[in-house]
DNA sequence: ACTGGCGGGACGTCCCGTTGAT
DNA sequence: ATCAACGGGACGTCCCGCCAGT
């Protein structure tokens, strides 16, 4: 008989998530201390590790929920959308400033597939299901008459993918999103039936 | 007055920043302990630290190196060029896999301007080098007539950049380089004159 | 009032105190944890609390249980007999391999006694108790003519309680068993009244 | 090129092993800590870490290096006058009291032995040394024909090795040794020639 | 009676940079 | 110029005990 219902139970989880996820953005996988996960999730060390284990664990745990909402935003705008409503939300006045913290997760992310083996052996399965999301949706598209036919499928979601790869380092480095928005203008005429735009 | 000559002691930073490179390319900054740099380097801590001060000056020398090198070769042959040889040294087979660390340093430069509000500041003109560079070129390919007219050079030149730093990551992340040339196809024909390719 | 039967509470003192007893042997005072002793009791940190209230009277309460059933079997036994006894359990193939973990419980008081002043204080009265129980035995035997009479019983107690501790030591240690069995033999002749056997 | 003798380099090792010997004698090896550690050699972390890598390598050279010390006396003087001496140590008027600090050494190694499996397979050489000493002394007192023949050399000693493991027990447990002369007497004339002394 | 979420202290480890010696 | 001994801070982990809730 558990102390506290489930709700509870997840509704920790998600705070101490959501903490975490500002905490890996802003500080990075090694510089997000102990110290700094308690004062973001407001809770302590006994509590934090007592839900997730180990640092580690909290970190793969946020990752797969930040991948999974993201393929289902894929999944339903696209990935183009997906850059679009990113840019906007990291434009200075924007008023969701917090919603690009997954931004930070997913360069993480990046380091760790780098740099960290066994981080790597357990991601295969959370990489291929955005992979998915995005060529379904292409192909779905090219159906309708919207994409280009010269060239694959599978290369234009590559394309899309290195570019969605490229916006996430650059807007994570600080680059400033207003000379980007021309940028998918070109990226989508180019993915679009006629590639001049 | 120096105790050994200049050429020496150029040919120990060289040495030093070499083994540098490699030990921050595999284990990212924080993973690049000294006890590695020594290791990678086969000197000693008191050599490291006599030549660079401290484990930052170190990085940010090797940074700066890797940047003024790639800005040299893109005002020669290009971002797409560059992106090209990328691959190729990329490739399992390939003879020179080694050349590719400067990869990782972009990647930590990356993280450590997202999270190091110093870093960043000092990171500002070497930055510029690069964006110079390549809109310096692409200014004079479309004066020869080789890149489409109905899209600003600053446009084009975001553009390649973004998918130059999405190639990195996804280099970086361990993604196989061969579906990547079909991309780089559409991507050169999209700043080419002639759309279509 | 409680709220349960008295035999239901010393029911499930005893099934703490069984649990605990192979935690603390196999693993020594500060390897038993907490949560090692909850998944050999099947109970909660808060049921063992609520029944011992910390790790230390959990302990001690132990450690009296043990020291007076040993010295019961002392009394009516003999040292020698249990030391034989001893022997015989911990032969490989015995058939009751776990009655021994007293034996480990009764290093971890001879460490706690070495090393916890606070300890040593309050442990005072249970040491007596076993060695009275040798003492009263030896003298009966001696009255009955089966004890040599040229030493003094205090000595000979002394000398069999200084190889029951070196037994429990060695046992504990992992010697095999079947080598001792023959010096308990030299034991016992030097204790009887034909000093020869 | 070391940066120090190797006679330096030798003395501080000694000096951290005297300290740690004392520490894990008076707090055993869980309680003696990092700090007090430090604060009982009167060296920093770092430089204990440096030259022992970690507490467990430390405990480990401690043990060899009582062991082999024991070993040594036990093959010129025999096990009896080793605990003869022990005695005398462990008077409270005893003017070296501190030399009987590989005591606690011992007794920390048969915990060890006890609860962890990776130490016992480590252990197994430096027990043999011991084992050794004293059945080679035996056997060449017998040859002198100060020792009983009508036992078997092998049983003496392990007799010996019983009560001296029983003596290391009491001794650690705070026993008084005033008690144990008369003691050891008995096994004195236990093992000789003629057994009544 | 019993559960388990939780606090917060302490532990062993590791790491960076200094320093005095060579 | 180079080395390694060394200091001392900070890290992630784990642990014990409390207590609110069932």
């Amino acid at each position: 008989v558990p102390r506290v219902s489930a709700d509870f139970l997840q509704a920790r989880r998600a705070q101490i998530l959501d903490g975490a996820r500002v905490c890996f953005a802003r500080y990075g996988y090694e510089g997000a201390t102990v110290r700094r996960l308690e004062q973001a999730t407001g809770l302590s060390r006994g509590a934090i590790f007592h839900h997730f284990g180990d640092k580690e664990s909290l970190f793969l745990a946020l990752a797969e929920q930040d991948a999974s909402q993201m393929a289902a935003v894929v999944a339903e705008n696209g990935l183009v959308q997906v850059m679009r409503d990113l840019l906007e939300q990291a434009e200075p006045g924007s008023q969701r400033p917090d919603r690009i913290d997954w931004l930070g997760t997913r360069l993480e992310v990046s380091r760790r597939l780098r740099t960290d083996t066994d981080f790597r052996a357990s991601w295969v399965d959370h990489s291929a299901e955005l992979a998915g999301a995005t060529r379904r949706r292409l192909t779905r598209m090219r159906e309708a008459g919207s994409v280009r036919c010269d060239v694959q499928v599978e290369v234009l979601a590559g394309f899309l993918e290195l570019v969605f790869d490229g916006l996430v380092a650059q807007l994570a480095m600080g680059r400033p999103a207003g000379e980007l928005d021309a940028v998918l203008d070109v990226v989508e005429s180019t993915v679009r039936r006629d590639g001049a735009g």
